[in-house]
DNA sequence: ATTATTAGTTCAATCGATTGCACTTAGAAT
DNA sequence: ATTCTAAGTGCAATCGATTGAACTAATAAT
């Protein structure tokens, strides 16, 4: 049925191993066997089986990629700079979806590992804890993408400085002149979040503005949140002049409050997001918000992953940090 | 390093095929082996290794899914409906992004293959005899995906009845009291165009209105072609009172031209789009548009592939339609 | 006591490719 | 003529799991 190495050896009426070494350009075999060879390979429409060369090998050249969600705008682009390097270093990828469960995860993992994957990329969910200690029992590479990193743990990963985000958003706030300048962060149980929180203030702090807690508000982070947390900070007696949001969702429902409370973005509040989701420049306004570099994300932990494996470079661990950047729409006003 | 079946006798003093059959819970094996086995299992933290299993048994249990693009917002949708089949079979999916292009989808057909797949999904690209003829030079059960099946080749497909949705938004239109009804469309070289066309004439001749061909208009895919096709609408004698779009993006470029020619919608003119991309209820009007059944085109092209490879269910080659449906938002104005 | 039966297990070949080592042959060196 | 060298190739083990056929031992049937 398939063609195999030994029906080209014997039609060539030579071993299989000369034509395996042949086929992989080995110095000991004349120019002359090589090309018939070729010849053979082709008119007999051979294709190497790569399962039976994984096993011998120990090297299947394909990588693990498991993510929470594929339906969730933020993965495609990193799972589509993922795949870029690794076609361009003729890798496949195995992509699972772990629907942010820790079950379907370590699951995945086992299955991966059992397929031989020569290493994996993660969006990991749940305790940081229990997937390292996962990690410890078994041995194969692997690269977490967009988690910051826990202190004392030693992994590979690769993320996004959430604190940066908010530190050059409010930042700039400050440099058009707003003073009054509000957070809509997530639960503060969440690691991100306090990091968030982390940049603002020290935006603020450095440019000697007093950080006022009720301008800072909690919300879960759907679009509802961002609604209820935008109401409570509009019934305060001062108002801010600006409002920066954990998430383009929750700004969504910052629209919808500030809209019925009768207010206009952005003569009366300047408004920031974060994540850049596709439907943000169709906001009305356009929203201002805080881009993750989520090409990135999958293109430089793939590379990172691929010098643990392939190459000879160093293995010391690394923590690549990478940059949000800020998306300038219409949703901001300048007072200066 | 790892554990192996082998080692696995070796600790229990039997044979490797005990091993294998007490795992697979073989009849012949008895109780008391199995539990030790198990125990062993267990204690030696032993995973099978599948891709040794999948030489033997020649079935990987993994399914190439090969994509156009991933970055697209309709792609991610159909991927989860395949993932979710699969992972409800024990199967697992080899991601590939083709970039549109039937090149890389042949390479990555070629590497599929070579990693032995059981089988293949695909959305194809460019030539379908081309494609046709590559996979008649292979024995690869494969299912194709979104395309209006050509005539004559017997393929399985799963595929979404574009004729369907132009048919039933024109209907609604007429419904509604529209009786001068445009059509923007993509070049009508291209076989879903003529699908399109084919429904919207199919429900005005059956409504008793006259097809108007100042009405029709073709215009390439982007946002910049449905702006064009719209101005030259817009500069006929008589206007329609309604449009339709081949897509999203060029019902987006509708929006603008008219927002141009200071006319507003859905008073001046009811729109419809196609493909309900997730901007569309964030335009201003949001958009009625006709959404394609997303998820079931990856989970029904799944279960076909599925029953083709694993169950014994009659082979016959099979066509599944899928149809579009209309989401109503804010975009028609009823003239009734 | 002898043979048949069956439960429980083992043997050995196999899937398709790779690779260290051994071998052959031809030409070079002595 | 004999030995040495090196080019070119083949042998056979190996990766880890599966499985038909054969084997053993214990029990049942005659």
């Amino acid at each position: 049925m398939t063609v195999t190495l030994k029906d080209i050896a014997k039609k060539l009426n030579i071993s299989e191993s000369t034509v395996s070494r042949a086929l992989s350009d080995h110095p000991r075999i004349s120019r002359k066997t090589k090309d018939l060879v070729r010849d053979a390979v082709k008119s007999m429409n051979y294709r190497p089986n790569l399962i039976a060369k994984s096993l011998k090998l120990k090297k299947s050249r394909s990588i693990g990629l498991i993510v929470s969600d594929i339906t969730n705008p933020y993965y495609p682009e990193i799972i589509k700079g993922a795949e870029d390097i690794a076609n361009k270093n003729g890798l496949n990828i195995i992509l699972c979806n772990s629907d942010y469960s820790p079950k379907k995860e370590k699951d995945y993992l086992n299955i991966l590992i059992s397929k031989m994957v020569d290493g994996v990329l993660l969006t990991p969910n749940g305790n940081m804890e229990d997937l390292i200690s996962f990690f410890s029992n078994i041995t194969i590479p692997y690269v977490l993408i967009d988690i910051k990193p826990l202190k004392g743990f030693d992994v590979n990963c690769v993320y996004s400085d959430l604190e940066y985000g908010t530190y050059t958003a409010a930042k700039l706030l400050i440099k058009e002149g707003h003073k009054k300048i509000a957070l809509v962060n997530g639960p503060k149980t969440m690691s991100p979040c306090q990091q968030l929180e982390k940049g603002f203030t020290r935006a603020l702090i450095e440019s000697g503005i007093q950080v006022n807690r009720n301008l800072i508000k909690e919300c879960d982070l759907k679009t509802e949140g961002g609604f209820k947390a935008t109401s409570e900070i509009l019934a305060n007696k001062v108002l801010p002049t600006a409002i920066i949001y954990i998430s383009d969702k929750t700004a969504e429902g910052g629209y919808e409050a500030i809209g019925k409370a009768g207010m206009t973005i952005p003569d009366d509040f300047s408004i920031i997001g974060y994540d850049d989701i596709p439907e943000a420049k169709y906001f009305s306004p356009p929203l201002t918000t805080i881009s993750q570099p989520k090409y990135d994300l999958g293109a430089k932990s793939m590379e990172l992953l691929i010098g643990h494996l392939y190459d000879n470079k160093d293995k010391m661990i690394k923590k690549i940090r990478l940059l949000p950047e800020l998306v300038i729409r219409k949703s901001i006003k300048s007072l200066a």
